[in-house]
DNA sequence: ATCGATTTCCAAAGCGCTTTGGGCGCCGTC
DNA sequence: GACGGCGCCCAAAGCGCTTTGGAAATCGAT
């Protein structure tokens, strides 16, 4: 059933059909309910391809996600991410189309989405610290929101993020106030952005307390399970053993536990983790009592938000770029306790 | 730039220049040559809307995903699915788009998808038991596979799965060697095909034993940590508690591993575990020695498949209904031993 | 030179929708 | 009674592409 069909059907024009089913107001209001209700009986739909080719409105945003051999974007975290801004774009009739494309291939595979016009705006997955993508989305002309932010930028873009820096600062004051001096930071991969303002947290407080970091107990990586496991393996067979890990993911920290455990160490007691917890829906930090101390900032709540931003920049364009800085909050849970006393 | 400019660019006809550009033969190769160079140099990309509406075709197929309050689809699992099949249309040139719809809703929004174009197939999610989507996409007629199967359909219809049932009867064959009588089941909800085929799978090897199921040894529930640590907590509680665990995801196994750490018991010595392993990039069952025994199968490998297969009944139609039926490979690892002697 | 076959190209008709630019009847007003 | 204004509706022109049904040009064979 389409609208010619339907029009036909009903004895009126094409015209005040579609203005009919589009709210219009020139359409009196009997007619109106008539079009209605013969649309809903022969549940009709318009063909999303021809209003998008007439309106000019793809009504669809583009989530563009590198493939590589390096880093796997598609992961748990991104999992939850999609489904918040799901949440929005069913809100708003949006759809959501994936492309994953090549890294090498990026700047081809943006052109072409907007050259294509299958969708209106695109959010920028895992910004890079050098990341070139802004220029390239600007030049293109495609409203766009970034999942995190590019360090070394100056001009203004929109984004969403997570005070990473504060976060991991915070984190790391935590694990000094408790006499640890020896402190591990499990990190994700260094080209990320959210990876340097996170290594930055830790630096800038154990700089405020005189001490210098060490390299040795700097790790970055993809954030997988193994990752985590192996990397804390390796630390606590150091002559000078960290006595905390700062973690940058659940997952992560699942695997530094697993280490912690295996080497009979005690959680809290010999070693502490503190990880960052992205509030995945199927890997919640504990029920009532956090497993993890953990900072934590719902992922899911930045896909949202990220999702609405771009939306609102295709209704209306030619805004000031905003940001949305999310805070992540402290939240101490059973994995921290006093530096261990019988440290050499 | 469109086909009408660049056509008059090249003082040629929009039909010649089609032509060439889509690989018709009628169009001499001199010509066709400086078309291709034309379009490589303005970056020229044939808009999407106007060529699917012009050939019926949108080049994307769609995953409906249910969003509930009763079970989350967008899960680690399906991430990793996601990538998968993100492969295969990245290779054949389709998109892919997600739309998330309340399941109280689902039909209509199959109907929609269908309605509006915007897509020319579909993969069937998280198939439940009794589930009525394989009916109501044929009515519509939109090409689908299935990712499982609907266990109390008679009549054909594409799918691709893994065997969930060998699976787990021979791991739980496994543990009935190694000497394990009290087995519990940590399953996924029940109204999913997939747990029953796993539950029936347990339960046939327990009776090819003689044994017979215990309900206080089997669970299900969503398959989140959170869960597996819960189940696991209650039943180490029992009077005679489960001396192994067969567990349906890594997320949920982890969770059985920590809670059989709170409780002071040694894996592989005093209780055993034994899950299902989809192979999740994130979170690898070990390096060369698996953590967790399992039954292994690839989601990320059957996102492929499935992608695949709806591809290529999308171009080729009215064939016969395909299956694939994935085998899963029951990896040993560290997870498992011998029952305990010293059992009551 | 003529003719049919081939090659190479083109004009125009859609695909299903929105939207512009009226048209037509009806009302109140001077 | 003419006229402007308003409410309701319509015909037709796009949106950017593919594809049908030729037409013109080229060529070898007669």
């Amino acid at each position: 059933m389409n609208l010619k069909e339907l029009s036909e059907k009903l004895g009126l024009s094409q015209t005040t059909v579609s203005r009919a089913l589009n709210g219009y107001p020139e359409v009196a209001e009997a007619t109106r309910r008539k079009i209605l209700e013969a649309a809903a009986k022969h549940n009709y739909r318009p063909n999303a391809r021809a209003k998008s080719l007439a309106t000019g409105r793809a009504m669809a945003v583009g989530h563009v996600i590198p493939v590589s051999s390096q880093h796997e974007m598609v992961n748990p975290i991104f999992a939850d991410f999609i489904a918040g801004a799901g949440e929005s774009y069913l809100r708003h009739g949006y759809d959501m189309v994936l492309s994953l494309v090549p890294d090498d291939e990026e700047e081809r595979a943006y052109r072409e989405l907007a050259a294509k016009g299958s969708v209106d705006g695109i959010i920028v997955h895992g910004p890079r610290i050098d990341d070139t993508r802004v220029e390239m989305l600007r030049k293109i002309g495609l409203p766009f929101v970034v999942h995190g932010r590019m360090s070394r930028r100056i001009d203004d873009y929109d984004w969403v993020d997570v005070n990473n820096l504060s976060a991991f600062r915070r984190a790391t004051e935590f694990l000094l106030d408790l006499g640890h001096r020896r402190i591990a930071l499990i990190n994700g991969l260094v080209s990320m952005d959210f990876a340097e303002r996170r290594l930055m947290g830790y630096v800038e407080a154990l700089e405020e307390r005189g001490l210098e970091n060490d390299d040795a107990l700097i790790r970055s990586g993809e954030m997988t399970e193994a990752y985590g496991f192996d990397a804390t393996t390796e630390m606590l067979a150091l002559t000078e053993p960290p006595t905390a890990f700062l973690c940058s993911s659940m997952i992560a920290a699942m695997g530094v536990r697993r280490a912690v455990e295996l080497a009979e160490l005690k959680l809290a007691r010999d070693v502490s983790i503190i990880t960052h917890d992205d509030d995945l829906s199927y890997l919640s930090n504990g029920r009532e009592v956090p497993i993890f101390t953990a900072t934590r900032s719902s992922v899911r709540q930045a896909g949202r938000i990220c999702a609405e931003r771009v939306i609102d920049l295709v209704q209306n364009p030619d805004q000031p770029a905003q940001h949305c800085l999310l805070e992540a909050e402290l939240t101490v849970g059973q994995s921290t306790g006093p530096a261990p006393t019988n440290q050499t």
